[in-house]
DNA sequence: GATGAATGAGTCTTCATTCAT
DNA sequence: CATGAATGAAGACTCATTCAT
């Protein structure tokens, strides 16, 4: 890149509006997916991306600033949806109504089954997590947002006096974190464990964590 | 950064008896840490190390093979350590005679305390992780020998009838990966918790899950 | 270019000491001035510099952060050189004692002398000029140290009675750019004039702008 | 920026000869003119003048063979202009008949003047100059003319006695260039002169040089 | 043993130009 | 005619690794 004086302004990214155009988007999308799911994330080159999705490289940059906007793009239109399935198993309605082994059940399956939803983006997102801020970021929504619907929940909860736990903010935060790993664990393999043995137990540990009679 | 699949023949390393290169090394590995503990892992560069220690580039490939070397290297010394260090905690003899509680509470103290050993490298390590299945599989022999470890404390107890699960090894790796990532959220912050706060709900929520009296 | 949180400081450049650095940074300069020539700045990639200069790409980045580095510095090398050349022809002492012609004479030549200090570069730094605001400023500084000479003696020579004008400052601007461009255009070829007899007709110019009798 | 050195071949171009087709000539030139002084000639790309333009990259090409074009248009387009300007300036029949002083006055308020027919090109123009022949071959036959003309009216005057030169030619180069240049600083600005002084410091310095009684 | 200059393959990124719609 | 998506050659720059001194 020769040295400017004066920035330019990055050229402006295609908008794709034609059919074409988002065919062509969305064919970017699953080879990059295809690609950081076969070699990671820093091993693929957005040459690997283009010729994968059997464009030019130039196309690429016409619809992706670099191969990190298509992880982020990615991560962020997976927030919203796994934030808003494990809230609706928080439910402070049901966790009344129902019987508290089944409530956690629900939860644990829920978190568990959210990992589920972009499976060969885990890997990927997990190598990023740790060199890359803003995608740290993006995943601290999806627990915050978790975490404070859990908070809320257990406040409740103890205020109405069917919780075990008296700290309920740091029990929140120390099921959300073990469940997390243990399902990134098994969605990552070579744990060794099994889905649903795995599940029912997590479920034990936090139903018993939470309930009396759990 | 190039990423290299085919690794090219490279010079004989050096293996150092005197105390003047004894201490080379040690200045290396030194510099390195605190390399990627500031920049990150593959942000470092050998020169970077090379020039931190003090050394010429060259001199540094005659200590080590590469960047990644020395991380397996400090990863590896530390295996052991931790693994024993958890194991010992896991002593049959100990948890039949102690008070339940108190002996999981030792367990978690030992997998709290086990992360802080080489506090700088956790990022890091988290970093390769899944990028390298050769640390992949080094972090798994951790993990292998304090599971074994559990699994066969689980079925002693079991077999005594002061377990109440019945799925032990399953139960073993869940509490495993629970406390790994606790612990290792703990340590990377952002998380919000306190440690002592979070090592008492881990040390409940492990003891309820595992003792009827938990 | 793989997209950085944190940009990455520079690598360091090679501050040569020992001779065969310094005949490799010379190599460098030598070859880049002779690519500038031959093709113009701007076709001038920095593989063509290193190839000419016998060296690996790499290389010219240890010596030089970019091919505009070279330029600014061969610039830069001369602006205290021409400055200082042609300000010795405006010893106020000399004006007041030599004949007026004379003077005039001896400045319109060590104005067009200085521009053969660095004769292959006249035509890059002109094509640099009008894109680079940092190459107008290292220019301007010749610029400002003769036109300040100037309008100092000027002012002198004008408190003495000797001079003919009036508006001495913008004398000094007109004079300056006149004879600038006037030099530049004859070592640019060109312009169909012969040096000899264009210094001779700038001469007369100049002193008859000035002076009574010039 | 990559360098072509052979041209391609390319498509035929539209001769626009109905009125749509010239309004959007026209405003493809004041597009790429706007563009071009904005961020500078090489810095401008024609999918920013086409944006301006309001039109679509590929209509570019039915217009101009490339941006190149429209500079050398624009050029052509003024080179009548100026030349015959300036040259009505150098009627030797006004110059029998007026003051000398005043002559030259009219000269170099012309030469000044042609600079403002296509102020914002200046630079452009200038940028373009040292890298490009045909360029400084347009700008050359505005050059030629008006020396041209010079040197036939210096030479009649010097026939009747009434010029203080001898050799004429030189004096038209050595005043060509001088007046170029000066007038071409002050539009650029940055020389810290005043336009209405400069105009009076280059007519005393030129009518001096020319006649006796300048 | 130590040094650091030299290497060049490998990445990213831009942009003039074409051509199917 | 207009459009703008697609192209890919070309250029800048980095960094792991070697090897002559």
């Amino acid at each position: 890149m020769p040295v400017r004086t004066k920035p330019r302004p990055r050229q402006a990214l295609r908008t794709p509006q034609q059919a074409r155009s988002r065919r062509t988007r969305a064919r970017i999308l699953k080879a990059a997916v295809a690609c950081f799911e076969a070699r990671g994330y820093d091993a693929t080159t957005t040459a690997a991306i283009a010729r994968r999705a059997g464009i030019g490289v130039g196309s690429f940059y016409g619809y992706f600033r670099d191969k990190r906007a298509i992880l982020l793009e990615l991560l962020e239109a997976t927030i919203q949806k796994i934030a808003d399935y494990v809230v609706q198993s928080l439910d402070p309605q049901m966790w009344r109504d129902a019987d508290p082994r089944a409530s956690v059940r629900t939860l644990i399956d829920a978190l568990f089954h959210a990992r589920t939803f972009n499976p060969g983006m885990q890997r990927i997102v997990w190598e990023r997590y740790f060199k890359d801020e803003e995608f740290r970021a993006a995943v601290g929504i999806i627990e915050r947002r978790i975490r404070s619907a859990m908070e809320e929940l257990f406040a409740r909860l103890k205020a109405d006096g069917r919780l075990r736990v008296d700290d309920t903010d740091t029990a929140a935060f120390v099921i959300y974190s073990s469940i997390e790993w243990t399902a990134s664990r098994l969605m990552l393999g070579e744990s060794g464990a099994e889905t649903d043995r795995t599940v029912a137990a997590a479920s034990d540990m936090v139903s018993r964590f939470l309930f009396k009679r759990g």
